[in-house]
DNA sequence: GGGAAATGGCTATTGACATTAGCCAACAGG
DNA sequence: CCTGTTGGCTAATGTCAATAGCCATTTCCC
């Protein structure tokens, strides 16, 4: 028997793309296997079962989207760089359904990767909301709203939930206009 | 063999509690079968499945929160209203939070129920906006602006996405206000 | 090169869960 | 009563995750 050559890389990455086509919940190790070609027991050999597949696909995505929106906030300030990366924080989002579904599972208390991954995303929203010199703690308070606004949209859009025919790119303009209008007038 | 007694309504109880208890993915039809005192297929004689079980609590949970956040809004207008609805809504989702996340679940676009539970549950939010006298198209962006900020929040929140040791209490206060302001000041 | 060791596939098995089929006792109405 | 309906049950099937243990392939060291 020839051997399918597979990596540990090379899972995460065929069961990210899996993910995003027939959503997180639908991801068994038996589709993945079977689109890997591959017997179902044999991914044991390079991952440590289902739960640690989803893992290793919430860290990279967070790493991913973390790059994405950093690259959208270079080079802006203020109100445009929010608004940048709201975009480019929705955009990554409906790009990668299965892979944002898999982001949100909440990194273990226990696990540094997980924890260090998600603070290089905040820390990219806490960037661009220094430009408002806020107070130490209305910092913190500014980035949460920011965070769930965003995450809010994203994961109504995401699950269908806004159900009236109104523009949706519109109503994610609105929202982040608001948000910023009221940072602005504080 | 003396009868359980069960009741559909009974069982979705049951079900609601369990799934406040364990987490949505943790509610099983044998534990749920096991918290009643009966053998797994029995639930059957009352639900259509997991999937329409799941969908129950749904609806219920729609109707509870529609209803809990029109007391109270009862009274109220513009802001005061705002943060009234707000701090319903994170009450009840921390308190059920099986519910809730089962609640997140897109209504089918086939099933006339899901869709008018949740109309129910979008109106509540409409009343309470149209105190501010938005144009048509705007009063849609605002009631999706002010679901998604609320929605992330609790989702963020019930995930433990929030690492930083600062008050959260403050920090939903901080995302109502920044909404409220963002509103006025247009 | 040649041969031990590590490695990456495999089959077989177990165990949890959802679901269906079909049985039979309990209850309800006449 | 006794007859039909109903609400439990056992048994069986199928899917999936996971583990054990086998054997061919690669690797790497002498």
């Amino acid at each position: 028997m020839p051997r399918a050559g597979l990596t540990a890389d090379r899972v995460v990455a065929a069961a990210e793309m899996l993910a995003d086509d027939v959503g997180l919940p639908n991801l068994t190790l038996a589709a993945l296997a079977d689109r890997l070609g591959v017997r179902q027991p044999s991914l044991y050999k390079h991952i440590d079962g289902a739960e640690a597949l989803r893992r290793a696909i919430s860290l990279r995505a967070m790493s991913e989207l973390a790059e994405s929106l950093a690259r959208a906030a270079a080079g802006r300030a203020r109100g445009d760089a929010v608004r940048a990366i709201a975009i480019a924080y929705r955009t990554w989002a409906r790009e990668h359904p299965g892979r944002y579904t898999a982001m949100l599972r909440a990194p273990d208390p226990g696990d540094p990767e997980g924890l260090a991954a998600s603070d290089r995303l905040v820390s990219v929203v806490v960037d661009v909301l220094s430009g408002y010199g806020l107070a130490e703690e209305d910092a913190i308070h500014a980035i949460r709203a920011l965070r769930s606004a965003m995450h809010g949209f994203v994961a109504i859009e995401a699950a269908g939930g806004f159900g009236l025919p109104v523009d949706l790119d519109e109503s994610f303009d609105f929202l982040v206009a608001n948000y910023v209008r009221g940072l602005e007038s504080r």
